[in-house]
Parts: structure tokens; C-alpha cells; sequence
DNA sequence: GATGAATGAGGATTCATTCAT
DNA sequence: GATGAATGAATCCTCATTCAT
């Protein structure tokens, strides 16, 4: 089951720590800046013990990233299904929803760094998420959850953007609370900002 | 007034060259990833020369990161004043600085990727932005144009992942036009996605 | 007790055989035309290896001189005392002080090149050692065995100075024994160079 | 009569300020450690500059060592001849002369410390001068003033390492004067250190 | 005579990686 | 499984020197 080392317990345990270091590592200082002599003094092994896990300092963000995605399918497969839902329902549970994805951020906050600043395939990931959730939105405007007229490629952007800057905002360092932060996302991606709508601008019938 | 180098014509032409292919370089490859020969390579001068202009890699980056900043305070001392306007026209005002923010991205794309990912001063330069955005949608609130109960550091950061991201994914490419992207920008950031609103969401008196 | 590297027995034979050519090449060429890849050549390492056991070139500097300055102090203990003496053995027992000093240049004859000529702290080392022998020619003086009216520093600096001269131009090469320099620079030290002498000169009472 | 440039007025003043900045740099950090655009820092010129007049910058050391040598030059063919000193006027005399010698370093001091210290000849120079003054004291010998016994190539090592190292020690910054100092020495070298001298030490009849 | 620009040939230092034990 | 020692291939930076004006 296992991919490449690990037979043993203690082997086991060096691997996991030397992907933990690397993780924190590679999200505080970035990839390059990032020695693998710093992962393994803080992984409190040596160089050579490095090599013994991974053939390489690429291959170990590979992995990191390869973790990401596999969270991410988790987190995904965890989706609801969203067309049963009565209108007076959409708001909560679309508030409910970004706070999950706020969580998962908070819970992967490295992995999230690394597979999106530093790994190559950080813009394939990008597009990956945001595709899943332009996918959501779609099944939402099915419903008649979403207005008319938007480009839903671009609010899923919007959607993906604001949640993942303002985590990095303020989620990482703790200055907000998931919920608290959910609730203020959701209250501007919902209703938008302006105070004033057009005239024409009335609920479907 | 000149700073270091440069006092002949053909000088200041070398160092400009520099600076250019810096900003490329570090766009595409990061900054740690360029090599000092890279940059002269793409300038068409030799690795000695690059020391003739800057002192070091570090320093050629501040360099680009100022002169980012420099660009960014030119564009934001052309912002508009904004209380004046009739509700009816902030849609369309604010359509036109989302544009404009758009067209400003993308005649820096370069500068705007160094500056945001590649700079140590990085995150305080999204926090000069966003407190910018900030500035002005509280203004743009005290003249009563933007809704209350809104999180304004929330709104801000919204404004500007949704439209940094956008670019980086639709402008920069050319896939979109920063006109359409403004525009389809603009749809959601003013009235958010939701079809349907609560009963007592209406228009304030 | 080991200061950095060199927990085993064969990285504290490198850092030795990188130490003892570094003394061989600066005592030779001088510090700044000394390369490091002369050093690790004439070590039989590499370059990489030169960084494993020092931080810089300059570091492995400081070390040799650090060894000749603990040298030194080891050399500086076994100093006699020399109130005790008869008059008439002072000269001997002086003769016996310069050969001693010439056999240690002898033995140090690198180190000492490197801490008197291209070390920083040449000039310091350098009164490090008058200041020695000054003391050491006070105490003489004090039990009555120097003559009256003499400058000990300048005495201080005579001493050490012709020594210093003399183990350069013939004691190094082997032109000449430390034992018979020491005979020949005691000659000229202890009665000066003068046949004639002034009447009233005399061996005080 | 000029040996490479220096056709106009001005230029003979580059040239000459050039070499007084390289000797003092010289003098100051070592051939190695000076640049050439320290040395034309200080003489207010360009690098370009220097190589109007210097092919090399090795070649300003040589022609700074061949000022040296010609000054040497000068100095020695003022020297006396010795014989025909009543032995009373020898002790007068011989202080004169090394108060000389102090005077002509101090003269040249970054001459002195370029030729004896970073010049490739450093050697051959110090056994030119010493070999002046041992051919001094031979005559001086000759003439019976000074000692048997005396191996005169260990005396003049001793009287000039004696003379450049108080030098070096007191009087290039100034806390001896060249007459005092000359005192100072003059009193060690001509009639030793000792207080108390063997029995059968007496003058020669 | 003098300059600013440019360069070629290093030189110190770093770092991912391998080897022997 | 783990280590200390060692390495090769860069990479940044320097500096004496040349060129065009």
C-alpha cells in the first residue's frame, strides 16, 4: 500500500516528519530558498537520511503537493448535491459551505502554500479548484439559485479569490474566526455591495 | 537626479535593458530561480556589466519593487473622488475602476508578479492595495452607495483577489479583454450571485 | 571539547591537512594570493570539503592564528624565572632564552609567518611578544643584571626583532643552527658592538 | 630623461599622483588587497586612467620599488667613510647614523613598507641593505672599532631589523622622534644589555 | 589626456546529492 | 535506518584590463 519506504515503524515516522518540516519549510521560505539541510535539521535527521525517503528535493514537493490534491479530492467528494435545496435554504448553506472550505484551508494551511505558490503545478491546481467550484455554481444556477447574467467562470474566481486571501488575511494568523469570516464573505458575494439596485432589478417570479 | 548609473545615454540604455529583462525573468521563472546570467543573457550584456548597474540580485528586485510601488502611487493619485456621484451613476463609475485597475495590471503584468509574489515586501504591498480599495469603499460608503452591514476590509480584499486573480487568469493571456472583464466583474462584486433575496432586503427609504 | 566538525577520526585528519596546508600556502604566497583551491589541493579535498571544517577562507585564517597565539602562550609558560641567577649565568642562561625562542620559530615557522605578516592582527602579535620579552628583561633588570639607562622596550624590540630577522634569513633555511645563532645574536646582544668602551664604564661595585 | 608618458605638464602630475596613492594604499593594505580603483579613487582618475600610464597594476608595484631602490641608492652613496675615526668620535658617529637611516625611512615610509613587505623582491632588497651595512661595519671593524668575536652579518641583521622595527613600532606614528629613538638604540647596539661583563672582558690594548 | 561602458577570467561560497561505514 | 564525510556543478560577485568616444 505504502509507495516507497516505511517498512518499518521508525522509518515510517522519519518520513513523516521530514514531509511535515518540508511543508512548513517550503510555505514559510518558498521552495528554492528552501535547503534541504533546513528540512532536515528541522526534521532532526541528516542529509543523507533525506535521500533514504526521497530521490530528490523535487520529489518531496511533488509529494506535498500529490497530499494537497488527495485532501482536496476528500474535501471534494464531501460535496453536497445542491438542487434540493429550498431558495430560503441557498444563503445558509452556501455561508455553511465557505466556512467548510475555510476550515479545510485552516487544517492544510501549509500544504495549501506550497501547492499553490511553489509547486509548478500550482496553476493546474488553481484551475482545478476553481473548476469545482465554477461546477458547483453551475448546479446552483440550475436550481435557480444564481442570477441571470453572470459569467460563472468569473464568479467562481471571485469566489475561490476572495476566500483564499482573505485566509491568508486573517484565518492563518488568527485575527478571524472561520465562522466569523464566512458569515462576511457570504454577506458580499451574495447581495454584492452596492446599496442601490436598478428598478428593473426584481426577484423571478 | 539620476540615481547611480546611467550618465551617458548608451549607460542608461543598458541599465534599462536590465531592469526589463529582470522583470521578465523574475515573472517567469521567479526570482530565485533566475540566474544573474539569465537576466544579462536576455539584456545582451555580460555578467560583469549587471554590477556596473546593481550592487546585487537583491538589489535589482527592490529596484523593480520600487518602481512598482512608484507606478502604483501614480495610479492611485489619479483616483477619482467619488462622493459626488448620483447612485445611478456608481454602477458604471465603478465598472470604469475596475477596468482601469485591469489595464493598469496588465501594462505592469511583469512588475505586478514580482512585486505581489516575489518580493519580501510582498504582503505589504497587498495591504497597501487593499487598503487602498479600502480607502475609497469607505468613501464610497459614507455617500451611502454601498451597502451597510458589509465587512469593509472583507469588501476590499474581495475587490482586489477577484480582480488580480481575473487578470492573472484571463487578462494577462489575452483570453479576455479588460473591458468584458470589468464588466462581468463588476456584475458580481455589485450584486453578488444570488437570485433571490430575502423578503426585507429592500432598497433603503 | 572539539570545536565544530570533526566527530570522527578521519574529518579530524581533513580539518588537519586542511589547517597544515593553509599555513604551508599563506606562509608562502600570502593570504590574498592563496586560493582556496590551492589549500584543498595541497590537502588533497575539494573545495566543498574546505567549507565542511571552516566557514571562509578567512575563518581557517584566524584558526592558525589562534594556534600560534595558544602556542605561544604554552611556550610563553615554561618561561623561567630569572631573579635567582648569578651574574655569571646570566649569559648563559640568555644564550639558552634565544636559542629556545629560535627553536620555537623553527617549529612554528609557518604559523609564524602567517600570524607576523599576514595576519590582521600582525601588529598585535607582534607587541604580544615584545611585551613578553620586555617583561621578561624587566625582571632582569630589576635583579640587576641589565645596565642602567636602557630603554627596555627598545631592548624588547632589539631582541625580538634580531631574533625574528636572523631565524628569516638563516635559521629557516638551514644555513645556520638555532644553537649557533643563538651563540653568535647573544654575542652581539649581551656586549654590544663596540671594541672600545668609555672610562667610565665599569662593572658597577 | 621620463621613462613612459608624462609628455605634458598635466599628465606628469597623474602619473605622479597616481603612484603616491598607489604607494600609501600599497602601504596601507597590501599589494593584493589594493585595487586598482582604490588607487585611482584616491588619485581622483579613472581606471581608464591608470592604464595610461601603467601597463599593469604589478607594474606600478615594480615602479614603485624601483623609486625605493633609488632613493636607496642616494642614501647609501651619502654614506662616510668610517676609518678615520678617532675611536671617542665612533659611539657620536654611529648614533648620527642611525638617526640617518630613521630619518630616511621615515622620508619613505610607504616606500619602505611596499618594498619590504608586497614587493616580489622584498627578500633581495632586505640583504641589499643589509648587505650595505655589514659592509660598513667590515669596515668599521677593519678599522678596530668594533669587536672581535662578532659575526658581523648577525650584526647588521641586528642593527637593521633593530632600526625598521622601532620604526615601524615608534616613529611612523610619531611617539619617538628619529633623534631620541636613535639614542635609544644606539645605546643597546654599542655597548649591550648586560650590567656585568666577564673578567677578561677588556679593552683590546 | 581622459572618460564611461564593457568584458573575461577567475574566486569564494553554496547546495543537492552520493558514498562508505 | 542512519550517519559523517565528501563531492560536482553551479552561482554570485570581483577585478584587472580594454574599448570607443
Amino acid at each position: 500500500m505504502s509507495k516507497k519506504r516505511g517498512r518499518t515503524e521508525k522509518g515510517e515516522k522519519s518520513r513523516h516528519r521530514l514531509m511535515e518540516a518540508a511543508a512548513e519549510e517550503f510555505a514559510r521560505s518558498g521552495y528554492h530558498a528552501t535547503k534541504v539541510s533546513d528540512i532536515v535539521k528541522a526534521a532532526g535527521l541528516t542529509q543523507a537520511a533525506f535521500y533514504l525517503y526521497f530521490p530528490s528535493k523535487e520529489a518531496i514537493l511533488s509529494e506535498l503537493v500529490a497530499e494537497f490534491k488527495q485532501q482536496l479530492r476528500v474535501f471534494g467528494d464531501s460535496g453536497s448535491n445542491v438542487t434540493a435545496l429550498a431558495p430560503s435554504d441557498v444563503p445558509a448553506k452556501m455561508r455553511q459551505n465557505i466556512e467548510d472550505v475555510l476550515t479545510f484551508l485552516l487544517k492544510n494551511r501549509e500544504l495549501v502554500r506550497v501547492a499553490l505558490y511553489e509547486s509548478p503545478e500550482a496553476t493546474v491546481i488553481h484551475e482545478e479548484i476553481t473548476g469545482l467550484i465554477r461546477e458547483n455554481a453551475r448546479k446552483n444556477w440550475l436550481a435557480g439559485h444564481i442570477r441571470e447574467g453572470l459569467a460563472l467562470d468569473v464568479v467562481a474566481e471571485c469566489i475561490f479569490a476572495t476566500i483564499h486571501a482573505s485566509a491568508e488575511r486573517w484565518l492563518f494568523n488568527g485575527e478571524k474566526s472561520a465562522k466569523q469570516l464566512a458569515s462576511e464573505i457570504a454577506e458580499v458575494l451574495q447581495y454584492g455591495m452596492l446599496a442601490h439596485r436598478p428598478k428593473n432589478d426584481l426577484p423571478k417570479a
